[in-house]
DNA sequence: CATTCCTTTGAAAAGGTTTTCAAGCAGTTC
DNA sequence: GAACTGCTTGAAAACCTTTTCAAAGGAATG
């Protein structure tokens, strides 16, 4: 016996007196196997210390073991939320987890996507809020196994795991109008996101359920930049008639509008209430703490992996879609407002 | 041609009309290949979208083009930071990333470096505070490539990338000195952190310059639960001298100090100053912004894979250590403090 | 012209596992 | 007692690539 290798199961089906074929039903655990010759190669695997080779067992099996998970940037927790029921999935579930960053480079996403379509990669994970057609055509072309994660298009002949956008963003609103809230601003993401138009029917349906029309004046987009969040929130102010709430599609702007309202010395919830969506971290933190609309973006880690892998045991099965629920998180940024 | 299966490397020499070496040839670009061979097999492979398969290549022994990554979790912006700089790094080095996140059970850190080792990446990049030896010394043994990030044991015989961790702490501390400050709060992370020790010699080293001696009553350890770090709060308070600054090993802990003293209308800095570590983004929009210790998180993920690199390409090749500048950033937690 | 050397090319082995197929054997059924 | 069944076992093919070795051919050297 060579100490300066590894053992492989030749090493082990001699040291036992069997066959290589034995040794591996005993590493798998599959039937056929005499229990005192089971024992004998399992003495054997401890004496040589052996493990598998990964590499030669899958080289066979034609399964890689690997899925793919393309993102856009790692900097924000919610993408480490996702990645860690992504993450915790996939441990379970024996995959190895390869990362895609694309930079927000379109053409890094197709570059991956074809690089994991031919056979780097088991499936892939997609967390990219705006989806360029052109690959997921040549990954549905391919059959390869592959999900969605939040978006909300669920007509799509993908496979999706969303969140109640429409239903959040009504119960949010709705809540602001019970507040008796008349004037409710709203900052967007990206419309061209499909959890956005979402989103927006929601607010636009929770007031005409309260035989409100939307002020198209109320609704601004955001773009992601610090410095112009706060410019929103001035266009806002300087309206004649500006609102009493503000509701924001994500958490981070929300903190930035309370942060631009404290500079200005105008008080949340007292003078403007503010709703969130997300539930990030600093939301609890915040002061005041932040009312906003939770989004299960860890269940949805875990969901998108169960998919997936679903895809991958039973190719060209259908495209499932998961929509888990949204709930309102109310804590101490709104309040009743008065017309007085 | 089978159009439902993937192209191997037997289909290109097929198409291209020669032996399966010469497209390996190609495939690595390698020398001794007719220029008009070449670029025929170039085209068969363009033609048939051929890509080596992995596990084949892995499991003949050359590179796999794959580099590990260890990390504890994903929930932290520090992560995210680390990891954006080697993303970013491996990108233009043109590497993919297999993600292994050990959720703190240190049997699967063990897993996952046997894995790695037996060839499953080319390299590994351990982003894990407290090393243990049993897995580092299998990876030394094998001569495997691997860099620890974040700690600074530079006389180990693994490369590594750190930080003056002492220098930071020392001028963190000096600075407080210098505001008039004799009784500091110290709040530190895990003891059997080599970064923990090194920053508390600093800190011991600046008081020891202005002729202090350090108080043990004054040291605290964090233990990574919010309302623990609120109750070493408390516990400062309640000392007979109690300190007039505290400084913590992380800008967590550190914020987590600020919105216990504001819970209990403690002024801040007016009445304690506050320093912090690491510089995380929450530090600059905090109310007042944290003074903190800078971290050149994302440059240290660019240097790690640097030096992995250079294992990688020259197998052998001694350990390097690099550590990289701290920067006192200094905001609005701290005051001058006078007895009076 | 014979020998040597270099470049180009292909055949074949190696790498470690799973899987298929066939064979051996004991027990059961007619 | 012959045929059949079911369990156990092993031989060999398959998976896809890299690498080693040998052969073939042409150019340079003696």
């Amino acid at each position: 016996m060579k100490s300066n290798h590894k053992a492989t199961i030749v090493d082990v089906a001699k040291a036992a007196g069997v066959s290589i074929s034995t040794v591996s039903r005993v590493v798998n655990d599959y039937p056929h196997v005499r229990p005192e010759i089971r024992l004998r190669v399992q003495e054997a695997m401890e004496a040589l210390s052996f493990v598998p080779n990964r590499q030669a067992r899958r080289l066979v099996g034609s399964r890689s073991g690997v899925v793919g998970l393309m993102v856009h940037a790692l900097g924000t927790e919610y993408i480490a939320q996702v990645t860690r029921g992504i993450d915790e999935a996939l441990y379970e579930a024996d995959y190895d987890l390869i990362l895609y960053t694309t930079h927000r480079v379109p053409d890094r996403e197709v570059h991956y996507a074809q690089a994991v379509a031919q056979g780097l990669a088991d499936g892939l994970l997609i967390v990219v809020p705006s989806v360029g057609d052109a690959y997921l055509d040549t990954l549905r072309a391919a059959n390869f196994p592959h999900v969605l994660v939040d978006v909300d298009n669920g007509n799509e002949k993908s496979s999706s795991v969303g969140i109640t956008n429409y239903q959040g963003a009504y119960d949010a609103t709705s809540y602001l109008l019970k507040l008796n809230h008349r004037r409710i601003g709203l900052i967007t993401d990206q419309p061209e996101w499909s959890l956005s138009r979402s989103r927006l029917s929601g607010y636009k349906a929770a007031l005409a359920d309260h035989g409100l029309d939307y002020d198209p004046a109320l609704i601004q987009q955001d773009n992601f930049m610090s410095p112009y969040t706060g410019r929103l929130v001035e266009a806002f102010l300087a309206l004649d008639d500006p609102p009493t709430a503000i509701f924001t599609f994500n958490d981070t702007a929300a903190l930035q509008v309370m942060e631009t309202l404290r500079l200005k010395r105008i008080r949340v919830p007292q003078d403007i209430s503010v709703v969130g969506f997300d539930d990030i971290a600093q939301a609890k933190t915040a002061t005041p703490e932040l009312t906003t609309v939770y989004h299960p973006v860890y269940e949805m880690g875990r969901a998108a992996v169960e998919i997936l892998c679903e895809h991958i045991e039973n190719p060209g099965s259908p495209p499932r879609h998961i929509q888990l629920e949204t709930q309102l998180r109310i804590r101490e940024s709104c309040c009743y407002w008065s017309d007085a």
